[in-house]
RNA sequence: GCCGAAGUGGCGGAACGGUAGACGCGGCGGUCUCAAAAACCGUUGGGAGUUACAUCCCGUGCCGGUUCGAAUCCGGCCUUCGGCACCA
């Protein structure tokens, strides 16, 4: 090219994301090169991102989470697999609704545009979803299968209806499952949470405990399973009745949960959670308006306050006892609020010697402490606190002078021989709330009639539909509650006039399954075809943040299992392998809308371009550590990209006229193999920094050759096509435009990776390095394929080395092959 | 309090038990320019030392240990972040 060419063309020759990225997002979409095809005969590959809440905007945020799942997923289609990389959205929810009440906008049309913008920008970012499987979980085609799954649960006994304590979120006006309270607080709106009993609908997931304990089916980050393994909570103990049958009440038992049988002999009061049914009966009259008003105040507090470690336990008498049926003893009956009806059997045992919290209680309310597991060196005296180690059976009746672990045992055969009580494991998990005093959610398929009670609607009457002219008020009560037309019906089973149920589910038994979904998205005979998902499913990789760790991530594997004892699904786990992504941050904050830090994508992408956003987001650190979101350093890396632009637009013709060196091509050639090798392994890990790293180094090593003028156009184009099949995953723009204007064919995403020579991959020269005494003293450059003979004499015949070891006697040497001799002088 | 993760230059971060600080940002110096920006080139952990080389010492939160050799492994602390919490 003539330096006149060069001249007029100069401004094709600038690199200019805004005109090349949406160019190409329209080619893509027009050529359907991201379409997913069931049949196509390559290997199936299954990666999902977790789906977004339709918020309006697009954070950075997001982005954090897309962009390097899309890197993964690009990279896996060029290492030839068929990849379902699929999007959706998670579209009921809590604020579509709060916006209504607030400005009168219908959740669905605020839904509606809010997709639409977050498609748009989910475009922009250049990603390779297939948007004729986007789904909308708030689209009736989507929901009618929440309805559906939810009979079938309710069919096998998995979803039931009971009068439970629910947490009340007085702002939201809605019951928030315990789970989703943060803090005391409402998880949306931070409000603080209060308590109210409701009759509600429960999925059973605590009938999966155990199994959801198991997580060797599944390959997740450690962390995450220990998280779920803490939130069930499993303990073992055993089920103890004491006697009350003095009262001559129906119920002649209370029965406790306890782990330290071994203490029974000890206990020396019984403690009543203040909303238990017994409380009131258990109450004589002289006590009544001590324990009424102290009950009183106990359900005025939070769950998270009653639970709060601050405040010091506190119980009233009730003035009734019951009898510890090992001894004999006669011990009083308390009401305390930090025992909690929903854990256990809302009654707990006080063992003040030892059990901290007991010791502290019976302190402050003079009650006895009975040392019954005695410390190694116990003198007989009194405890200065609990003992809570193991220990010597004493005072436990003719379990004395057993080591208190096989007390434990003993004790409890001989509970469960007498029928005192048995063996009983527990789970700090509770069963899952799926009721919402809410509008925009599935309304929950089930008639009440007053002939038959509680009727599932038939299956063919499915979807009921949410009705579209609610009104939204701030008043707190459910806009279908109010609603006459969807609150009367007719009973499916005897025609008579009935009420639906107005509560709507959980969004999160929307996404407990939709990983499914995508498998056969517009499939209208059921909420999947078993073949699509016999072709998909399990999803090979999914991606998403932590804070899914407990819930969500629970509940698809609870839905997963369910499915599979009711004959729909032939596997045990909904996603094979998770890698959690950290959090971004801006200004070493955590970005949020107060702080006004919250760093929107739209303005970066129409300066710099989404090839340098997404390629910044996977190079600021670790994907797994989060990062910081810092405006230099993507300025950084849009330099970086300008740089490959014009690498990889020179004309190679004019290097022909150069003189070739042999050895600088060879150079060219192992670092272009080296960066294969190094990408690949990189980004098969997620380590996206690295990967990025290593082509910069290539590109700079490119930069020099280039100077040097010293390299064949061969090589050189070589290294370009190489450089542009690499950094394609991660820039799938400039990747593609760079691939056309160096004359090559359409589309460099339906290429395949690179290969690397593993000769060419390693060095001709290495470092060895030399150490005395395992400090490094010398380097020297040796071939390859140096004798650990040629190594060790190279390493003594060094005069650095020599300086360090002069006066002293060479003990050993250490040679570690291609690596590092250490000369151990003494 | 419990559980989990993490502490490396001015900053983000690299580093199969084997060259600490790759790559990038920022800084400094230079080229270009009337000047500036942009771009490009060089340089950049701290200290001692030399005219300049050379060379040496110190350095991965702290204290110990294992090892020929430790950012990495072990024990004990400290700090930060995340999660959970009268769980009986």
């Amino acid at each position: 090219m003539t330096t006149t060419a060069r001249t007029m063309n100069r401004a094709d020759l600038k690199y200019d994301p805004a005109e090349i990225e949406p160019k190409w997002q329209g080619r893509w979409a027009d050529s359907g090169i991201y379409r997913v095809d069931d049949d196509d005969p390559r290997p199936k590959r299954y990666e999902l991102t977790m789906y977004p809440y339709p918020s309006g905007d697009l954070h950075i945020g997001h982005w954090y989470a897309m962009a390097p799942s899309d890197a993964h997923a690009r990279y896996m289609r060029m290492r030839g697999y068929n990849v379902l990389h699929p999007m959706g959205f998670d579209a009921f929810g809590l604020p579509a609704e709060n916006a209504a009440i607030r400005d009168g906008v219908h959740p669905a049309i605020r839904t509606g545009s809010n997709i639409e913008n977050m498609r748009r920008q989910l475009r922009m970012l250049g990603t390779v979803y297939d948007w004729e499987r986007e789904i909308d979980t708030s689209a009736p085609e989507y929901y009618r299968w929440n309805q559906w799954l939810f009979l079938k649960f309710y069919e096998a006994g998995l979803a039931y209806r009971d009068h439970a304590p629910a947490n009340w979120c007085p702002s939201c006006n809605t019951v928030l499952a315990n789970e989703q309270v943060v803090d005391g607080r409402c998880e949306r709106c931070s409000s603080e949470v209060s308590r109210r009993d409701l009759n509600q609908w429960l999925f059973r997931v605590t009938e999966y405990a155990d199994e959801l304990l198991d997580h060797s089916k599944i390959d997740w980050p450690e962390k995450i399973n220990i998280m779920q393994t803490n939130w069930i909570g499993r303990s073992e103990g055993v089920d103890i009745e004491f006697d009350i049958s003095e009262y001559g009440l129906d119920q002649t038992t209370l029965t406790t949960f306890t782990t330290r049988i071994d203490t029974i002999f000890g206990v020396t009061f019984v403690v009543l959670a203040p909303e238990h049914p017994l409380v009131d009966e258990l109450t004589l009259p002289e006590h009544r308006d001590e324990v009424e008003s102290y009950v009183d105040q106990a359900r005025r507090q939070t769950e998270i306050e009653r639970m709060s470690t601050e405040k010091v336990k506190t119980g009233v008498f009730t003035g009734t006892h019951a009898v510890n049926r090992l001894n004999g003893d006669r011990v009083p009956i308390l009401v305390g609020d930090y025992v909690l009806l929903t854990y256990g059997t809302g009654i707990v045992m006080g063992v003040p010697a030892h059990d901290q919290r007991d010791f502290e209680f019976a302190t402050k309310y003079d009650l006895p402490i009975k040392v019954v597991v005695a410390p190694p060196d116990w003198d007989g005296g009194k405890l200065a606190e609990a003992y809570v180690d193991e220990g010597t059976q004493v005072n436990s009746g003719g379990f004395d002078g057993l080591p208190s672990a096989e007390g434990k045992e003993r004790i409890a055969d001989h509970i469960e021989e007498q029928g005192w009580g048995k063996r009983a494991v527990q789970y700090r998990m509770r069963d899952w709330l799926i009721s919402r005093q809410r509008y925009w959610g599935t309304p929950i398929p089930i008639v009440y009639c007053d002939e038959c009670g509680t009727v599932p609607m038939p299956e063919d009457d499915l979807p009921v539909l949410l009705p579209d002219d609610a009104e939204f008020l701030p008043t707190g009560e459910s806009p279908l509650r109010r609603h006459e037309g969807f609150l009367n019906t007719s009973c499916p089973e005897c025609g008579r006039s009935a009420r639906r149920e107005t509560d709507t589910m959980d969004t999160f038994v929307d996404s407990s399954w939709y990983q499914l979904r995508f498998a056969s998205p517009r499939y209208d005979k059921g909420p999947f075809d078993l073949d699509a998902v016999k072709t998909w499913n399990p999803v090979d990789q999914y991606t998403g943040g932590a804070e899914h760790a407990v819930m969500h991530l629970l509940y698809a594997r609870f839905f997963t299992k369910a499915m599979r004892d009711l004959g729909m699904l032939d596997f045990d786990e909904p996603f094979t392998r998770l890698f959690n992504q950290g959090h971004i941050i801006a200004e070493h904050q955590k970005m949020s809308k107060s702080r006004g830090n919250v760093v929107s994508p739209d303005e970066y992408v129409s300066t710099v371009g989404a090839d340098a956003v997404r390629c910044y987001l996977m190079f600021l650190g670790p994907w797994d550590q989060g990062g910081n979101w810092s405006d230099t350093g993507l300025n950084g890396m849009s330099r970086w990209m300008n740089r490959v632009f014009d690498l990889c637009t020179r004309e190679s013709a004019e290097l022909d006229s150069s003189p070739v060196d042999e050895g600088a091509v060879r150079d060219l050639d192992r670092t272009v193999h080296k960066t294969i090798r190094r990408v690949t392994e990189d980004l098969e890990r997620f380590k996206f920094n690295t990967a990025l790293a290593a082509l910069m180094e290539c590109s700079n090593a490119m930069g020099r050759a280039w100077e040097a003028g010293s390299v064949s156009s061969d090589a050189w184009d070589g290294a370009v096509e190489r450089l542009l099949l690499l950094l394609a995953p991660m820039a799938p723009h400039i990747s593609e435009e760079l691939w056309e204007r160096t004359g090559r064919e359409f589309s460099i995403h339906s290429q395949a990776l690179p290969a690397w020579d593993p000769e060419l991959a390693t060095d001709e020269v290495i470092t060895l390095v030399v150490q005395v005494n395992g400090r490094l003293r010398d380097r020297l450059e040796v071939p390859v394929s140096i004798t650990e003979e040629e190594a060790r004499e190279a390493a003594l015949s060094s005069r650095r080395v020599a300086v360090h070891t002069e006066g002293k006697r060479v003990v050993r040497m250490i040679y570690v092959p291609g690596k590092l001799v250490n000369v151990v002088a003494r």
